[in-house]
This record gives structure tokens, C-alpha cells and sequence, in this order.
RNA sequence: GCGGGUGUAGCGUAGCGGUUAACGCGUCUGGUUGUGGCCCAGAAGACCGUGGGUUCGAAUCCCACCACUCGCCCCA
């Protein structure tokens, strides 16, 4: 057990694995496309200021513990990306896409880093597939990225979701909430367990996400977010409903669904697969409207969500989901080395050069027809082209079904459009 | 950082104080001369997580550590 191992927390994706992930790429990326959206990369390692500012200094935490960084020889720090949303506002004020016509809507893949403690669904290098509307207030943007949310999970074919929504205000409204948060968990103190009351110090929001034992009652008579907003955000929620209404999408009314960062405003949601365990959060979003000043662009109103790959995967598992297959090679082709193995060579080459899949047999030396037709009955091979040197002679080649086990003799020239008529 | 569970061949498991650690799947070879699947025969593959201890004897009991895993904390 000394051979090197993969780090803690990061995960070898093997092919059979894969295939999920291929499928999901491929449906979100056709739905995203379909609601007009472009497909844009931004750098894996960033400076590591734009995480620090974006994130804020109320939580210094992730900062502090669960960022990748490296500092440079010149004193720089830079940090592996711990989310995508940052990266995508930085692209877009640097590159001035606000210059573009407005809104603009992205979306993107790829891994993100964070240093956790493991646990199901939750590793240190996880994929995200993220969509993103920059540059609109109108509800619609947020109704849009959560249809594409929702949507993939449906065109999937999952069934046993639950939609979260809420409305956390913004720095209008959000301090008088707050108040009145804090005020009700004051008169309830006795009642808060020492992790609560840490919080209640460190970020009151985070005790309505709660799972100390209790928790479910108290938190029932709380003041809630919704009641609290301002003309603006409560307008905002509203309209938001009553598409969501219009549209026939379902959706709970979650109060205790809160952002703990402040560049947060408006619209959390979230969608739930209860049965991946306690990481139930197949894909999280909401609108940021304070995102993009906090660093240091123009202020910019944005919206979206960043969708877990590893989870959605995990969820298709539990719905017996299952991903079609990739293409694979049917045709097998078989030699007796020395020339046989040559002429082995040039026709699967001119095979693949007619678009047809195909597998040879790898031997140094002489191999056995049995061993090669073991090997070729492992793949989905339908037919096994024999190379042998009675028909080099003859300059044909044997071609045998795999599924009937009859053979027929093929000249080499009409090998080609032989196999495209029958596959 | 804090708890629970688990560590035996590539994978899944059995063995739970006594001799060369077993089974299934998988892998490889063979069952005459150039022919797969089924079947048959055989082979390779495990320092039984690591280190200590108890014992005449330990994969089996005890301790520590490590790893994996689930959960708490945290969750951008």
C-alpha cells in the first residue's frame, strides 16, 4: 500500500462514470443554448482577490480554511477558483461584454476547488455547470436560468424533486430584517444550542438553515425574509411568482433558504434531491446584484446558478437514470502476424478513414484465432474481419457475423461499401 | 476541528485463535492443424490497511496510527 494515491477529496472519473457526465454536459448545454445563451471559459486559477473581495470580509472563513492558494515569488496569491461566479463578472467587465447589448447570458462547465471535509456528494474538486444572466433586473432573467435548472433535471427524466424559492431582500430592506431576526432570537436564546448561539454572533441568517434538534419549532414563529422586503424586492418577488404561476412550475416557499454573503439580493433558490443524503442540494442560485461592484467593476445586476455535476450523477443513479451509451467500434479485424498483421493495419486505417469504428488486434507475436475472437466477443463487435494468408493471396479477407457465426469471403476492395451496407 | 461505520486478490465477499487464507465475478492460457459466446481444465493475482502488544500460535483478541466512508461544523 505505498504506491501513490489520489488526494483526499478528489475523484478519478472512469468511463463508465463518464458517460453520465457526457450526457449531462450535452443536455444542458443544448438547453442553455436554446434560451439564447453562449458558452464562455474563464481561467481555473485567478487572483486570489477576487474571491477575497467578492466573498466579503463578514466571511472570512472560506478565505481562511477552504481556498487552494499558492503565493508566487513576487508575493502574489493566486486561488484555485472556489466558485464560478466571480470569475464570470470579472470576465465581464474586463472584457466589457457590458457593452454588448444587454442582458448578457452565459453559461459554462468546469471543476471548482474547496477545501472541505469530504462526504457524500461533497468533494474538494467538484464540477459545476453554471448559467449566468449579467446586465437584468426583470424577473424573467431570474425566471429563465431557473427554467434551464429545473428544466435539465426534467429533459433528464428525474421525478422526485422539490423546488426551493425565497426572497432575501437587499441592502435596503436587508438590515431591518436582521433587526427584527436577531431581536426574535434574543427572546429565544435560552433555546439555542452553543453551535446557534456561535452563529448567532458569527451570521444570525445562518441559524434559519439550522439542523440543531428543536430548531423546526422555534424557527416556525421567526420573522421572515419575505415579510420584511422593500417595494422593490417585494415587486420583484411577486412577479417572479406569478410567472412561475403562469408557467405551471411548482415551487416551495422555503424561509429558512438564506445566502450568507452580502452581495446576495432578491431571489435563492434551490433544487432538492432528498435521497443523495444530507448534501441534498442538487443546484443552488439566485440574484447578485452586488457582486460585480464589490470587485471593483460597474454596478451590474446579475442572476444565476451553479449546478453540481457529481450530484446530478449520483441523483440519475438513484433514479436508475441511465445514460445512453457511446458509440463503440463493431468491427473487429483478426491477423496471423507477419504480412497478415501489415495488411491488418492498412485496411482497419482505410475503414477509419470511412468513418466505420474499428478495433485490430494488438499482437507481438503470433496470436491465436481463438484468443483474438475471445477478445472481439468482449466488445459489442458485429462483425470479425479475418486477415489471413489464404485470402491475402487471393486478395480478399473473411468477414465473419458474430452474431450467426457465418462467414463470407469479401474482396478487399469492396470491403468498404461491404460493411457500410451492413451496418 | 468533532463524532459514527468500515478496512482480506482488480471488484464483491467468506473465514473471526490453530497447519500451504477460501469463493464468485473479472483477467490470462489451453481443450491439436486459422474461428468467439456455453462448457471443461489450468494459471496469474493478497506482505489479510500500518505499527506495536497478548499468546506455544493472530486475518482472527487488545492498543495506537493511517486510509476510506457517513454525519456535524461550514457551504461562495
Amino acid at each position: 500500500m505505498s504506491s501513490i494515491q489520489r488526494l483526499k477529496g478528489f475523484q478519478d472519473v472512469l468511463p463508465e462514470d463518464r458517460q453520465y457526465w457526457d450526457y449531462l454536459m450535452t443536455k444542458a448545454t443544448d438547453l442553455a443554448r436554446r434560451y439564447g445563451f453562449l458558452r464562455i471559459d474563464v481561467p481555473v486559477l485567478e487572483t486570489n482577490s477576487l474571491f477575497e473581495r467578492g466573498v466579503g470580509t463578514a466571511s472570512d472563513f472560506f478565505v481562511k480554511k477552504e481556498m487552494y492558494s499558492i503565493e508566487e515569488e513576487d508575493g502574489e496569491v493566486v486561488t484555485m477558483r472556489p466558485e464560478f461566479t466571480a470569475g464570470l463578472v470579472r470576465a465581464y467587465v474586463q472584457n466589457g461584454l457590458h457593452n454588448w447589448p444587454q442582458p448578457v447570458k452565459l453559461f459554462t462547465f468546469g471543476p471548482i476547488f474547496r477545501r472541505e471535509r469530504p462526504q457524500a456528494g461533497r468533494f474538494r474538486q467538484h464540477s459545476q455547470f453554471n448559467c449566468e444572466i449579467m446586465g437584468e433586473t426583470d424577473p424573467m432573467a431570474d425566471l429563465e436560468v431557473m427554467l434551464i435548472a429545473i428544466g435539465l433535471y426534467r429533459e433528464i427524466g428525474y421525478s422526485d424533486l422539490t423546488f426551493q424559492l425565497n426572497s432575501i431582500g437587499c441592502p435596503v430592506c436587508k438590515p431591518g430584517y436582521l433587526t427584527a431576526l436577531e431581536a426574535f432570537l434574543a427572546d429565544h436564546r435560552e433555546n439555542l444550542s452553543p453551535t446557534d448561539r456561535e452563529r448567532l454572533q458569527r451570521n444570525p441568517l445562518r441559524i434559519l438553515d439550522s439542523k440543531e434538534t428543536g430548531m423546526e419549532e422555534l424557527l416556525a414563529g421567526a420573522p421572515r425574509t419575505i415579510d420584511h422586503l422593500c417595494d422593490d424586492c417585494d415587486s420583484h418577488f411577486s412577479e417572479l411568482r406569478r410567472l412561475l404561476d403562469v408557467l405551471e412550475q411548482s415551487y416551495t416557499i422555503n424561509h429558512r433558504l438564506v445566502r450568507g454573503i452580502d452581495y446576495y439580493t432578491k431571489t435563492a433558490f434551490e433544487v432538492w434531491d432528498q435521497r443523495i443524503g444530507a448534501q441534498a442540494a442538487l443546484c443552488g442560485g439566485g440574484r447578485y446584484d452586488g457582486l460585480a461592484e464589490a470587485i471593483g467593476g460597474p454596478p451590474t445586476p446579475g442572476v444565476g446558478f451553479g449546478l453540481g455535476i457529481e450530484r446530478a450523477v449520483l441523483g440519475m443513479k438513484e433514479e436508475g437514470l441511465v445514460p445512453p451509451a457511446p458509440p463503440e467500434p463493431v468491427v473487429f479485424v483478426t491477423h496471423f502476424s507477419g504480412e497478415t498483421k501489415v495488411a491488418a493495419v492498412k485496411i482497419a486505417s482505410d475503414l477509419r478513414g470511412l468513418g466505420i469504428g474499428v478495433r485490430v488486434a494488438f499482437a507481438r507475436e503470433k496470436r491465436s484465432m481463438k484468443s483474438q475472437l475471445r477478445e472481439a466477443n468482449k466488445f459489442p463487435t458485429r462483425f470479425a474481419i479475418i486477415v489471413g494468408e489464404d485470402e491475402l493471396a487471393q486478395g480478399q479477407v473473411t468477414v465473419r457475423s458474430m452474431a450467426g457465426g457465418d462467414q463470407v469471403q469479401v474482396p478487399m476492395a469492396d470491403l468498404g461499401p461491404w460493411l457500410q451496407a451492413a451496418l
